[in-house]
DNA sequence: TTGTACGCGTTATCAG
DNA sequence: CTGATAACGCGTACAA
């Protein structure tokens, strides 16, 4: 067990030549002597030698290392996001530096200064810390984005300095509450999320105009609780279904995503309503456990997949600073939580 | 925008001081003057300046990164473990290098050289792709272990080289069992994991061992199939369900895990078959939708978290090539699908 | 209190 | 075809 890692010099003079000769070799350069090719390879196959990329990066001045800053890892729209991105990253010969920021912190001038540090080749954010209209968030990313181009999930602006990446939800989720007001649904209401529903995001806003031109009321006065996970859902609907007078009761749910839809359905099932008979439920993410839930969820594809390769290939083609915005629709993926298909009641 | 990034050279001269002074003030060294401190941090500051730590980890030998070998973060059970490992590493101020291995390759000698490559501190192996039993494999780990300290999650052996760390399922597979037997089944099925149910490892002999000691049959012959998701689990249940006469069909089902028995539930639903009065249902990894699912899922817990930080740690405190075993007891954690709880009749 | 010089492991350039 | 040398950006030992 060699303490000391092996390097190149120790490739070389065991194989009698300098150490140009080892990185001809390690590069397969052709003016090489096929026997000192070969004497070369054996000293470095018998080692187990690698040139060390801390040592190629310093010099070219690449890392060819993209960072992922996200909330959590746990939640399974930012691992498929940072799967697809590893795979695109990973074919391009680039790979993935995880930095997870736990929901209660949030993005400081030290994780800024901790991703300069690293000398990323890029930086994907992904998760709704970025909020663009905090200005200091923007001047920590302008900094940033002096070092490395910079992508990341957040509502467009005008100049924002980097790459953003948005969810069209407007269409998605216009559809969803015409196609339950079609069905002969009222009242509707949206759970989860930010603490203020009008902080939810586009899709919130989306909801309540579609609400509006749809001539209907506005969500009641139940005290919107907000939150991400299933708890989130289950707390949501035990407040709705409790709180308010059976005839206020909302009977269409839009969940921020499918985490908060999967604690909304079991809740409800827990207090014997049924789904999508007495209450519809559509969700948001189109995760993977939503054909599973019973019944099979609802919910809003948000081009998952897509979104995390192109995030990279964006990464990877810009320059510095650009600002530019991709924006992907996404669709409503009807399953039977909202009560669309006919054939349900086989299973009840 | 500087297309050169800004060296310590670069805030030196402005500073009018040396490199070594810049270091100093970085450093929070007492031996610098104060004015000194001031103007150099001024310029550090107006250049958002942080030091690379390509460089520093050049320098030290060091890179404080942690690989994360794995084949899927896509998998909750994985993204649990990637994040428990995350939120220890970067408490010791390390942090985490993804490699994804899709579950169609292996670990080769080129994903070997180029962890080696990285000069990572270490490498943490989780999925089932470290087959302990592969000559070649243990070849290539005793020399990544040259390297850098390995833990894997695996199976025990004598004198592997690096650090095991196993999830003891024997007694909670036992447990189950005895539990569902008590209940009356008598007919079992594990679903899902390898092809051979033989290779599915500990959890596969414990049960299959188990039932010889109630002196109940082995599982039926069905075409065992094999497989980690969803899909798996409503192929498998499909097929025991369709292909056996109806007194041979099990009654009680253990999944290899949870998304296996995710699938499985629903497959059974679609049957119209109920759980658990009609089939028993049992996951494995105690992953986060459990308690949502209809019903909720009786699962077997591998405390994930505490896997995930203590790999870490082992990780941090290990002299290279050390060979050691950490095993943690996993335990039952009964839930409504396996018929254990009253009460389930309520939301039929 | 501050500056100088060297090493970390590699590659690119230039010379032979 | 092969070898010597400089440069990448930083920390550290030593000198002043």
């Amino acid at each position: 067990m060699s303490l000391k890692n092996v390097t190149i010099y120790d490739i070389a003079r065991e194989a009698g030549v300098s150490a140009a000769t080892v990185t001809r070799v390690l590069k397969n350069s052709p003016s090489v002597k096929e026997a000192t090719r070969e004497k070369v390879r054996r000293v470095i196959d018998a080692h187990g030698y690698a040139p060390s990329s801390v040592a190629q990066d310093l010099g070219s001045g690449n890392t060819k290392t993209i960072g992922m800053i996200l909330p959590s890892i746990r939640n399974p729209y930012y691992a498929d996001l940072v799967s697809a991105a590893d795979a695109e990253a990973r074919s391009r010969g680039y790979s993935l530096w995880l930095y997870q920021i736990p929901p209660e912190e949030e993005i400081t001038a030290g994780v800024v200064g901790s991703l300069i540090a690293r000398r990323l080749s890029g930086a994907f954010f992904i998760g709704s810390f970025v909020d663009v209209d905090r200005p200091d968030l923007r001047l920590l990313l302008d900094k940033l984005g002096k070092y490395m181009p910079i992508v990341a999930i957040c509502p467009p602006r005008e100049d924002l300095g980097f790459i953003c990446m948005y969810h069209n939800l407007d269409g998605a989720v216009r559809q969803a509450v015409r196609h339950l007001h079609l069905l002969g649904h009222r009242r509707f209401a949206m759970i989860g999320g930010a603490e203020r529903l009008e902080d939810s995001g586009a899709r919130a806003l989306s909801f309540l105009d579609e609400l509006r031109v749809l001539d209907l009321p506005a969500p009641p006065e139940y005290g919107h609780l907000g939150g991400g996970d299933p708890a989130a859902g289950q707390q949501e609907v035990l407040r709705l279904m409790t709180r308010l007078p059976k005839e206020q009761r909302p009977t269409a749910l839009l969940c921020y995503n499918d985490l908060v839809a999967l604690g909304a359905l079991h809740q409800l099932r827990q207090m014997g309503l049924r789904v999508p008979e007495d209450v519809a439920v559509i969700g948001c993410d189109n995760q993977f456990f939503c054909p599973f839930t019973a019944p099979p969820l609802t919910s809003i594809d948000m081009q998952t997949e897509e979104h995390g390769r192109s995030a990279i290939r964006e990464l990877l083609s810009a320059p510095k600073n650009r600002s530019a915005t991709i924006v992907r629709d996404a669709s409503l993926i009807i399953r039977e939580s909202c009560g669309a298909k006919l054939g349900w009641q086989d299973r009840g």
